[in-house]
DNA sequence: TGTACATCAGTGAACGCGCGTTCACTGATGTAC
DNA sequence: TGTACATCAGTGAACGCGCGTTCACTGATGTAC
C-alpha cells in the first residue's frame, strides 16, 4: 500500500540507521537485505524503492554513520580519549565507522570509500584545530597522526582474543597521547 | 589419484600460501573455496582432506600470515619506516595481516583471532627491545602504541580514495614517529 | 629385490541453502475536478 | 469541501546464481610378503 511522503522519508531514514547499526557490528558482507529491511520493520521488496543495491545502501549508510554528531568532543584530547575508552571498544555497532569497517572498506566500491573519506576529512580538519603545534601544517600533521594510533589502537583493541592485551593496548595509546601532549 | 606424502606436505602449504596472499587481498569473504584451490593447482574436493572447514582454513592461513619472515626488520624505526611504506599500503596480499583483515577478523571465529594475536604478540615483544623508554614497561607501552600509530596509518591510507590524502596520511605518520624518536 | 594389493589423496559432479534482485499485485495517498 | 480515480510505496512469492560441503570414484603410493 502506499504511504504518505513524510512515512517515505522516515522509512528511509530507518533502513539508513538499521544499515549503518548492522554494517558496523557485522561487516558488510555478513548483512543481508533481510536483516536491514527487518531491522527497519520492512519488508524485502521494499528495498528498491529506496535504494539502487546493496552496494549504493553501503555508500548511503557510510555517510549516514560519519554524518557529525551532537556530541562530538571539541578537543584533539578529549576526542582520543572518548576513542580509546572500552565503552567505545564495545560498541561498535554506533562506533567510528572507520575503525568497524576500514579494512573491508578496501574493497568496497569507490563510493562508499569515497564516504568514508569525506567524512575521516571533517575529523581530521576538526582535530586540526585543537592539535598542538606552532603551524597550522605541524597541526594537521598532529591531528592525522592522533587519527591513525587511536585508529589501529581501536582495531587492535577489538581484534585481540586476550581481554588482558586488549585493555593493555587501549591504556598504552591513552598514554601515549597525554605524553606527546606534555612534551 | 593418491600422492606422495611428500607432495601432500607441499599441496598443504600451497593451499595455505594461496589462502593466506588471496584473503589479505580480498578479504575472508569474498574469497571461494574454489578460488583458494585453483589459485594451490588442485580442485574443490580435496580441500577437507586436508582442512575441517573454510574457518578453519582462515585460521590457519592467519597464522601462516604471521610467521616471521626472514627480512623482518631489527628495530622499532626500520619496522615502522618499512610497515608506512608505498609499497606496503600497494601489496596488500603480501602485507601485514592485521592491516589486511583487521576489522574483519573481529567477527570470525576465535582461533582466527587467536592466531592474529599471537603474531601480534610476537611482534611487539621483538619492537619492545628497541622501543625508546628507560624501563621495560616504558618501551613497551612505546611499541604498543607505534604498532597501533603504524597500524592505524595504514588501513587509513589504504581506505581513502584521493591518493594525496593517501600519501600525506603516510607521511604525516612517518614524520610523528621520528619526532617522538627525538623528543 | 620384486610383486600383489590395501590405502587414501585428489577428482568432479551433485546437493542444498541463502542471498540479491525482480515482479505482479495491493490498497492507501493525494490530486483533479 | 467532497468525490473519483490515478499513482505508487510496500508486499511477499519467485528466480537464479554462487558457494560451502558431501560423496562415489579413480589410480598412484607404499606396505606386506
Amino acid at each position: 500500500m502506499k504511504v504518505s511522503r513524510e512515512q517515505v522519508a522516515e522509512n528511509r531514514r530507518n533502513i539508513l540507521a538499521a544499515a549503518a547499526r548492522l554494517f558496523r557490528e557485522r561487516g558488510f558482507d555478513a548483512v543481508t537485505l533481510d536483516d536491514v529491511m527487518n531491522e527497519a520493520n520492512l519488508t524485502r521488496g521494499g528495498f528498491y524503492g529506496h535504494f539502487k543495491s546493496k552496494s549504493d545502501l553501503m555508500a548511503q549508510a557510510c555517510a549516514f554513520a560519519m554524518r557529525p554528531t551532537e556530541h562530538e568532543p571539541q578537543t584533539l584530547l578529549d576526542y582520543c580519549t572518548a576513542y580509546l575508552s572500552k565503552e567505545h571498544r564495545d560498541n561498535r555497532a554506533e562506533g567510528c565507522p572507520v575503525a568497524a569497517l576500514g579494512s573491508e572498506a578496501v574493497r568496497q566500491s569507490l563510493e562508499t570509500r569515497h564516504k568514508l573519506a569525506e567524512g575521516t576529512k571533517r575529523i581530521i580538519a576538526h582535530l586540526s584545530k585543537s592539535a598542538p603545534g606552532r603551524t597550522a601544517s605541524a597541526r594537521r600533521i598532529a591531528a592525522l597522526a592522533s587519527f591513525s594510533a587511536i585508529l589501529g589502537g581501536l582495531v587492535l583493541a577489538r581484534m585481540v582474543d586476550d581481554p588482558a592485551l586488549s585493555d593493555e593496548v587501549l591504556a598504552a595509546n591513552c598514554k601515549a597521547l597525554t605524553n606527546a601532549a606534555d612534551s
